[in-house]
DNA sequence: GTCTATATTTGGATAGAC
DNA sequence: GTCTATCCAAATATAGAC
């Protein structure tokens, strides 16, 4: 899975033949096949592993004691902190996501980030500071900035630490009142 | 051009194979190689003259002698709306902008864009209004609600009106000092 | 300019030995 | 569980007639 990660990141979606995936594996090909019933099997369940590992690792460390504008932005730092950390992951999210395979993917891995946006929000039009926007718009207005900001990156922009808070004041200013 | 786009917007890049652009096209296989050396360069050429078209469209009707605030509101939902008019031509575009293929195409198609950014951004703070936050930043916290926001209605969520000035509003906020 | 027919390569997947 | 060898289908591209 790893495997098919690193090539989707670097070389795209078209590159990551089985023969790319087992040799860069250092397995044979046949060998694929023991562990899943196809290739796209493979590039799901790799898809659903990353997500999952990225999200753990963003989640912890995070104090819900906070206030909801604050813990606003850190939640947004901690996630962006979490996919720059591994951004072969993120490329090929965002290859993946683009791919017809993500129709059969079933949504699943987004759950992880709907869960955190829905506390927060709650949190926060509970305290007043929020306005009181539908769920999956501000979800939206949350992860949009992540995945721009990174794709720069990739792209070999380097945000400052200042440049990353500011984003992350943008984002809260377009939550609260 | 259109017939390849098309199958990309609907069934993803990899659908999207010289059988298929050609009975979508309504000409046999070979015939395609008389206008394009090959695959690759016809969705190359598909995707520039998609850019094209939508921002040629986006641009029209907007007035520059409005404040900047209001005039970034009005900037942001015209692309909106300029790319929502035309969902295929979005949904090809993001597909092709994630593969390998993209590197080939220069970038170009974003320039039109960035221009825009620019000026809004020097008005903006010309007249006290927005953040001095650099030109890229900005950009990114510009389009990144366009795209997320366009995605959702692709899986067929429907953005109200009153929505759409909201998420414009909340882009503003993240601009403002 | 477009068609039909075809060459050539490559990709996904399986069989069966070890 | 992994390898080697192989099958079969599909994909890109070309040749040559009309």
């Amino acid at each position: 899975m790893q495997a098919a990660a690193r090539i989707v990141a670097r070389d795209g979606l078209a590159a990551a033949t089985t023969a790319a995936i087992a040799a860069e594996a250092g397995v044979a090909e046949g060998t694929l096949y023991r562990h899943f019933e196809s290739k796209d099997d493979l590039l799901i369940a790799a898809y659903r592993q990353m997500k999952q590992v990225v999200f753990l690792n963003a989640g912890e460390g995070l104090d819900t004691g906070l206030a909801p504008p604050e813990r606003l932005k850190r939640t947004w730092k901690a996630i962006y902190l979490a996919y720059r950390a591994n951004k072969d992951a993120f490329a090929f999210g965002q290859r993946f996501a683009e791919s017809a395979l993500a129709e059969r993917e079933g949504s699943e891995a987004g759950r992880a980030v709907a869960r955190m946006v829905t506390d927060l929000r709650r949190a926060g039009i509970a305290s007043g500071d929020f306005k009181n926007l539908p769920q999956d718009l501000l979800g939206s207005l949350f992860m949009a900035p992540i995945s721009y900001l990174l794709k720069a990156e990739l792209k070999g922009r380097k945000w400052t630490d200042a440049e990353l808070d500011a984003a992350a004041d943008s984002v809260l200013a377009g939550w609260v009142k």
